[in-house]
DNA sequence: GAAAATAGGGTTAAAATAATCCTATTTAAC
DNA sequence: GTTAAATAGGATTATTTTAACCCTATTTTC
């Protein structure tokens, strides 16, 4: 119930782990998985899905792993939600009108449509850079 | 994937329901699952919980139903939410903060907290009343 | 007392999420 | 060139969550 997925939650983590280690340095899932506690094959799903967004890069073959393809400046949070997740449908009717059966009369479509623009606007404000100066340990 | 539960819908629309029949009217439930092409027998659990809330009042017995308790400007998105689905929690560690392996060197805890209350404030932005003046048929 | 309604516990069904399995491909090192 | 370590990704299974349904009790009007 509004609630992030673990897939995302594995992504964003990733990245924050990442960008600890520096731009040019390549990290193996395994590495990951063991230091976070993740399961490793899908970490390893949620790391394609970063590739394929452009978020990571990958090098593949022995000494091969991921590593940003990005300054963490440019990486919004929304910009690893909609990577692995895609593009969030807060309420039912935005994702199939047609199985609505008070599309014409539904009172808060336009509302709730609305209500996922500011949610992503505020996912869009947080880079990583801002997210890890933020917290300081 | 940060998406609303259906039974935060069914009661949201219920609500709205209500409101357009005007605060002293009884309906029933089976009136407005009819209407609104819902299961009767869930949406009576979500009034349940509206009425746990104090959002609904009810009245039992025959010619019995649901009503509003509340002035529609005083009952907020968010506190529809939080009487059918409790606080939010996006995040897992807020949750079950010992489950959570990484918790010491968790980089974002808490932005995503920070999030969690941003969206919540969101929510307790709207009232019923501004939501059913905001969308003109 | 019958009928129409809420109240609510408990179970089942369906859907979404997470995890695992398996095989292929790439590439460095030997 | 063979082996080993890694990504790539399809397919399947398991788990969890959500939604729906079943059933009985209680309340209240007629």
């Amino acid at each position: 119930m509004l609630q992030v997925s673990r897939k995302f939650e594995y992504g964003l983590h990733a990245v924050t782990y990442m960008a600890t280690k520096g731009l040019g340095r390549v990290v193996t899932v395994k590495e990951m998985a063991d230091e976070m506690g993740f399961s490793q094959e899908f970490l390893s799903k949620a790391m394609q899905s970063l590739k394929r967004a452009g978020i990571a890069a990958s090098v593949q073959g022995v000494n091969g792993g991921y590593m940003l393809a990005k300054a963490i400046a440019d990486v919004t949070v929304a910009d690893i939600a909609i990577a692995i997740e895609g593009r969030p449908h807060l309420v039912r009717c935005g994702v199939k009108a047609d199985s609505c059966e008070i599309f014409s009369s539904c009172h808060h479509r336009g509302y709730m449509n609305n209500l996922q623009h500011k949610i992503q606007d505020l996912l869009a404000a947080t880079t990583i850079h801002s997210l890890l100066k933020e917290i300081e340990p």
